[in-house]
DNA sequence: CTGAAAGCGCTAACAA
DNA sequence: TTGTTAGCGCTTTCAG
């Protein structure tokens, strides 16, 4: 039982008004010129009843808008950047937007790939994290001005907007957390090194143990993927070392999960043997046991802050480049113990 | 520094061919048209210059496609979801089809709104896990012949198709598990009653109950929401009876995480005071302390097999209307302790 | 082998 | 207060 679905020509024909005044009630333009009452009745009344909707490729092809915003995720399973996702796509949808969902699977070759799928489909905003090792594929974004922007990774120097984390200060408190317990021989178990955030909160962590005067140790910076498999390793490995470390810190809920099995394995007891702090808090942490000492991110204020400077670029608003980094927050539990 | 977008007009302007012979060379018509070898080259060629990708509305309106499937998820932020969804996205993307998300935060106003807002838009095809309340709304698309399939969640005696775990099974399986662990109070902490799932996780429950002789005992069957929060509340409910369960079986990881937070507080031990299972394996469920017994299910082929139907209808295949329910698979743990 | 032209459904400038 | 009409960029029929 296929039901045509109506256009406003179909409209039109039936209520014997033009398509123009059809079009022009439809899109609340009623009074702005002056519709007669009747009109408004008749046209409102068919377009309900025949459940109309104006097709948006039409619209969209008219109007050079596509009311969608992309976005270009590395990971949608990690419950960090899906947070985000949900926190994005609500306060879209609140403005009758869409959301044209991109996972790059941490890859740079799809994610360049989807961006020019994105150009191509006319974005009226993009949204990207992007992977992190190459960037000239936004540079088409930019040139034909589709509003840009980055959030958790971002490039340094750089004109494009980003709304992240501050980085450098979550690093650094993290560390000093850890230092203020007594620790001194610190695991950093890095993530993707191509990326800015995994480079801030590393001089993060070196700044705050500099200034309190412990000596950098490189065999303790060791990782280089955010995932389970790769903290495992990492932490592995740290363990192994002659004087190994009293305390982690893992750059991401991923890693965490990996450093935890890794020293569970190790038959060593967190906080009791080893301390921990991980870098994003998820709603799990809290019941691991021992509950988990995070570095919590906002990450629905970054969904958030994004999308509303999408919208002010698409309206036209005048806006300095936004490159916005929210400040971190340690969540104290039980990983870490105090020592000496 | 604007790039004006180039058009297949232009295109025809410079090389001096007309539009369609454009057309055609850059959609892989040449030999059937056997368009020049000479004609082929320069076109190609200028394509490539001017980095030329045709405008999807426009080719949209044309042929009355839009290669984007739509998907509706309750909670992205659910892990489970999240994971549906890259999948859904991998698969997709292989066919250079584009998703368009909508997180319809358990909510059936949202859901409605937004499926409409699907059909406006003029999906290929939808996917759904339905909030559960309703499905009225569904029934546009199905006049509309828009190929839709659902998720995980889905209607009984409804010609629509799903993809799904066997729920009845994987209740009947974490109940059973329990009770060969000599377990005869188990509690159930349900998620959202009004749903499939829950409502065949229950008979599972019921079933496996009644195979060894136990009684059911309704003051066991607690919680309606798939949240922390909800799990949290209704174990604590069920650990104050008077004779409280010796095992509990959770129906979401969220609602796991509730009821270990509750078992906690209730300062009582998983699993030497209490046994847990829960449905719905995430990577965490290992990490914690106890390791915790999981119903697992298989989100990554739900995703794929959801696709892939999606396509043949596309395609206008024949195929049976794909009602799956895909088996569950127990991963035992530390959490399930045998007693008596 | 190539081109002209219609038309997908909509908006908006222009005309009345 | 309303209608006519020209496109938006593309595909495809029909005509060479």
């Amino acid at each position: 039982m296929q039901v045509a679905k109506p256009t406003i020509q179909q409209i039109s024909e039936i209520t014997g008004y033009s398509v123009s005044t059809v079009s022009r009630v439809l899109n609340g333009y009623s009074k702005q010129y002056r519709i007669s009452e009747k009109a408004q009745e008749l046209i409102k009344k068919k377009a309900e009843e025949l459940n109309f909707k104006p097709n948006q490729m039409a619209r969209g092809l008219r109007l050079k808008r596509t009311f969608t915003i992309g976005l270009v995720i590395p990971d949608i399973a990690n419950p960090f950047f899906a947070m985000m996702a949900k926190h994005i796509e609500k306060a879209a949808s609140l403005s009758d937007y869409s959301i044209l969902l991109v996972d790059s699977d941490e890859n740079t070759e799809k994610e360049k790939q989807q961006i020019k799928n994105m150009i191509a489909r006319d974005m009226d905003g993009i949204i990207v994290a992007p992977v992190g090792s190459e960037k000239k594929h936004f540079t088409e974004i930019i040139e034909r001005k589709i509003p840009l922007v980055f959030v958790d990774r971002y490039f340094e120097n750089c004109e494009i907007p980003f709304v992240t984390s501050d980085n450098l200060q979550g690093g650094y408190e993290a560390t000093k957390h850890l230092i203020e317990n007594g620790h001194k021989r610190i695991g950093l178990i890095k993530g993707d090194t191509s990326t800015q955030p995994v480079l801030e909160r590393l001089n993060g962590y070196r700044k705050a143990l500099q200034e309190y005067g412990i000596t950098l140790n490189s065999a303790y910076e060791i990782g280089d993927t955010f995932s389970i498999e790769s903290g495992y390793q990492s932490v592995r490995t740290v363990l192994k070392l002659p004087q190994p470390p009293t305390a982690l810190f893992a750059m991401s809920n991923l890693i965490g999960l990996g450093a935890i099995k890794a020293i569970k394995e190790t038959d060593l007891n967190i906080p009791t043997d080893i301390s921990l702090i991980v870098y994003d808090d998820q709603p799990y942490a809290a019941f691991l046991n021992p509950s988990i000492t995070t570095v919590k991110q906002d990450s629905e204020q970054i969904g958030k802050l994004a999308v509303n400077y999408i919208f002010k670029k698409i309206n036209n608003e005048k806006t300095d480049v936004l490159q916005v980094k929210l400040q971190t927050q340690i969540i104290s539990r039980a990983s870490v113990k105090k020592i000496k």
